[in-house]
DNA sequence: AAAATGATCAAG
DNA sequence: TTGATCATTTTA
């Protein structure tokens, strides 16, 4: 188990996406690791993307983390209410980043159950189970992750991302993103990526 | 299907 | 200063 190299991230957020899936992003809180499968991904491609929060190199307070080199992480608040996580990727000054829609539950699956539902995970149900960590604002919910973490470095040891110990086989899907229907053009660029078949992708046929 | 809910941003 | 927007989730 070693983090992922800074060279990792220096890549168009294109290309470093699909290669997120099944490494294991983690949260350290109170000295306890959460710990997440990446099960799905979007890249946003910076200024040559509609959907994206630098399209036209739009250099804001809330995105300046897109415009540092790549490995380091930008959330933010969405919708007034939850968190959304990205990997920016790329070289200084080229504002990539990778949103992480889902992860599984590996580690710490006690703390994500209580931040999420403040219940025991022994009372959860079937539905709130599967519901743990299936989209980008629950598993920032799940795993504790809040504006506190915008711009921590994903080399550092508070939130980093590492490489599992042994490589599993999966199946890599495509489709549209999610929810950016103003993007025009934008829109049906086959940008998501998820394991094919995991039961914490958050909408598996799109 | 529609509400909840407020930070963010660009216009004025 | 303000009104519209929004990379979502929950409820009904």
């Amino acid at each position: 188990m070693n983090k992922l190299p800074r060279e990792f991230y220096m890549r168009a957020s294109l290309e470093v996406a699909p290669d997120l899936l099944g490494k294991y992003l983690i949260h350290v809180v109170d000295g306890k690791e959460l710990v997440g499968k990446i099960v799905e991904v979007e890249a946003y491609m910076g200024p040559h993307d509609k959907a994206a929060h630098s399209y036209n190199n739009r250099r804001t307070e809330r995105n300046e983390v897109m415009y540092g080199p790549g490995g380091y992480a930008y959330v933010y608040i969405i919708y007034g209410m939850y968190y959304c996580m990205n990997v920016i990727t790329a070289k200084k000054d080229v504002p990539h980043g990778v949103l992480i829609r889902a992860v599984e539950p590996v580690k710490g699956i006690e703390e994500m159950a209580r931040n999420r539902f403040k219940k025991d995970y022994n009372d959860l149900t079937k539905f709130q189970i599967k519901n743990l960590t299936n989209g980008p604002g629950k598993l920032c919910s799940a795993m504790g992750i809040t504006r506190d973490n915008n711009g921590d470095d994903l080399l550092g040891d508070r939130l980093y991302i590492m490489e599992p110990e042994f490589n599993e086989n999966f199946t890599i899907a495509r489709s549209p993103r999610i929810n950016i229907d103003y993007a025009e053009e934008a829109r049906d660029y086959l940008w998501r990526f998820y394991i094919k078949g995991n039961m914490y992708v958050s909408k598996p046929h799109e």
